[in-house]
DNA sequence: TGTTTTAGTTGTACTCCATAATCAATTGGA
DNA sequence: TCCAATTGATTATGGAGTACAACTAAAACA
């Protein structure tokens, strides 16, 4: 994501935010607050939100290929080479041969890769308590909640709302 | 925001996506998914999210300064200046000089502006018809609730979001 | 075998956004 | 009144994220 700044002048006072009852601009606006914070948490890592999750799907799924990590990311593979190539080089995935496929990449997390995201999750851990903090513990997991809801189904355009239960 | 693509592949099959426990990764999907309901509905009339809103903003305040659409719409001036070229091209928004600073101008919605801004209007309601399908009345409007209180005015003092039950 | 797919790479282009530099107009003080 | 500092707006530049096309090498298939 590109950057994120210009200053806001409404939570400075006490006033809301003009556009913030409309669902789309609220979840905007509540994913860059919170891609900021996590860039000030995490980041001071060295490690960027897509780095980390990318890192995080890579130790869930030891010796994917490339391929795969893309579809579980849900980015285009062309531009992971890129990013790959940097998780490299910071030494964080060891990218070695598939044995069966020698087109083919199996990726790992390194030792040092492991340690970096015992480190970052610890970082992460501690941004979630924030945010539980704010809102409650029982309301930050119905967020969660509802935002997975938001994206489950999915449904084709012709078919609205899946038949829910 | 730059292009959305990428297929999710999850979303194919009834699997969850893996990452989307993470507030974080959830509400950037979720973000990323309205806003390209947004284009595929709104943006059949030309114009995009951001485009939408400045328009909301400029007819919520007739007669504003560059300078005051820009604090509420939390972007920079530098880049309002291009932004308002296109919108003052498509003729929706007029900007005439200030009476009383010259070096400002005093924006307005055209006629055509406030027609457009009608059927997109009528358009999102329709958009945001299809989140009530897919989550419910209550739990939409709880949804934008609890997206409010995680950006509100930092630190509510004592107890979170909502009253209600 | 030859054709088609697939994994990965490279290069390019486009959008969003921040930053800096600039100009003209306004404002405030001496 | 005049000069310095501030402000509204513009232009130009660059970085980051992402899509897309073209390509190579290896595999799968018929």
């Amino acid at each position: 994501m590109a950057g994120t700044k210009a200053r806001q002048a409404h939570t400075a006072r006490g006033e809301p935010h003009p556009l913030s009852g409309y669902a789309g601009i609220a979840l905007r606006r509540a994913s860059l607050a919170v891609y900021g914070a996590f860039m000030a948490e995490v980041g001071a890592l060295g490690v960027k939100p897509a780095e980390y999750a990318a890192l995080l799907v890579i130790q869930g799924n030891p010796g994917a290929r490339s391929a795969d990590i893309c579809i579980l990311l849900g980015i285009e593979k062309a531009n992971f080479t890129v990013f790959l190539r940097r998780l490299e080089r910071r030494g964080w995935v060891l990218r070695q041969p598939s044995a069966t496929d020698r087109r083919a990449h199996a990726l790992h997390l390194t030792a040092a890769g492991e340690e970096l995201l015992v480190a970052a999750v610890e970082k992460r851990a501690r941004l979630e308590a924030g945010l539980v903090a704010r809102l409650g513990a029982v309301d930050y997991a119905r967020l969660v909640e509802l935002l997975q809801g938001l994206l489950a189904p999915e449904a084709a355009p012709g078919k609205s709302a899946a038949a829910s239960a």
